[in-house]
DNA sequence: AATTCCATTCCGTTATGTGGAACGATGGAC
DNA sequence: GTCCATCGTTCCACATAACGGAATGGAATT
């Protein structure tokens, strides 16, 4: 494995602050989310508050994340620039099927929402919106990333991802690597209603390009709006959309 | 001192990716930005990249930050109200003077700009616009917020930003504590063209109030433009527009 | 082809983080 | 007002995990 695994800890913590709402966690909330011992826990926060990637309430027995992690989004350009990119793009989408519409790109072994486009049809999804995370292996958008890296790299993750996706859906089809071989030959991914029942979603890599992490477009609705016609329809749209956006055709 | 110093040398990096532009830092860059030895560096990155915290070019010889961070800052409820809340007052700051307006925020022990209003007057500012940072000592944003701790706090960070800020500014004043009290009694700081001598700004501090952090509302200008009534004009806008978001006088 | 700069791996050393246990603070119930 | 449960904080002996100098491998530049 790869060294720096105390910094790893830092970084579950502030993906922990992350997932509590805006009313903060405590202590023992966070110890307990990323399965530390106490003392531990607070050590860390006690570093984060200081550097101010965290942030104490007045009584101080909440914490939450802290400005200077806003600050640093402000100058990861990248990242801005590829929100930009592909908000154009995630309008349209949601303009011509009606669905909500999402830009998602990798980050580590998790899938992130980096920008959203309601339709008339909206529904709960499995990321929740802005920022959200679904680790690599369940959903559309997800499972298209992993369709666009080589068989190695997206073995590895599933793999690595094996016990959490687990905890998600306890009946995981036995082989996900050949379900990703198979988005990778038909060109989008569709949700197979293995979380929400009622809602469903088609999602189209984004073809690797210029040092640009991978992402993919995808779009959620009603389970019932989704049969084999429609979702044809809607991969085209968003292939379409997407080599608008490159430049060139998508496929 | 707090504990947990690995954990400072990952964020020292973060900062380090985020002070280098679009293009990217080499290995050897960061390591010489954060004076810690390329293996060590080496071994972070490698963490950071992983998380999805850092990202690789395709060559593998420039790194920049990654997406998580702005995922991170998605879930940042309270930072991201924080700049909803007063983007309507530096909106307004900006058109009553002409000015630049900005808001500061205390990370740690800087001044961080997280969102700026350009005026009729465009300067070049000691922060260089949004996500920009200043240790706290220098600048009358950074100033205004020295100002709106207790003493002890103002003077505590003061003395651990001495070595940076007489690196930034040779001829430091002797005394910035006394001159941080001073603003405290007069509810506001006004740059004295220390670092850029075209420059002029002023800063009033926002009370502190519900768990917030430190912040202040502060604008950049022409020095010519900052005569002695102009300045207390300008303060009472700053004032004005504060108190219209907060509900009470400030002052 | 030679040279320089940069990234990467190795590995013995030790500084660093660890976490159980004990203590102290806080707030809610009665 | 007292008791109790819960949470936050400090301490410290211990072992792990990070460290970084030196050597190696690659890539770009002359």
């Amino acid at each position: 494995m790869i060294p720096a695994q105390s910094t790893q800890k830092s970084f579950d913590v502030l993906r922990a602050l992350a997932a509590h709402g805006a009313a903060g966690a405590s202590l023992a909330d966070i110890a307990h989310a990323v399965a530390l011992p106490k003392p531990t826990v607070h050590r860390l926060l006690a570093a984060m508050v200081q550097q101010g990637f965290a942030l104490r309430s007045a009584t101080g027995r909440r914490y939450q994340l802290g400005p200077e992690i806003y600050a640093l989004a402000l100058k990861s350009q990248s990242t801005v620039g590829l929100v930009e990119t592909w908000r154009g793009a995630l309008m349209r989408v949601a303009e011509r099927t009606g669905d909500s519409a999402f830009l998602m790109v990798r980050s580590g072994y998790d899938a992130v929402c980096l920008a959203t486009q309601e339709g008339v049809v909206r529904v709960r999804t499995l990321t929740g919106g802005t920022g959200g995370r679904v680790p690599l292996g369940i959903g559309p958008g997800s499972l298209a990333i992993l369709a666009s890296m080589t068989e190695d790299e997206s073995d590895t993750i599933l793999a690595h991802n094996d016990r959490r996706l687990r905890m998600l859906v306890p009946d995981l089809p036995a082989s996900l690597p050949s379900w990703v071989e198979r988005i990778r030959i038909d060109g989008f991914a569709q949700s197979g209603g293995l979380f929400l029942a009622e809602v469903g979603g088609v999602a189209v890599p984004v073809p690797r390009h210029l040092g640009a992490p991978e992402c993919a477009i995808s779009t959620a609705t009603l389970a019932s709006r989704l049969d084999e016609d429609r979702v044809a329809e809607v991969v085209a749209i968003l292939k379409e959309e997407i080599a608008a956006v490159l430049g060139r055709a998508v496929g």
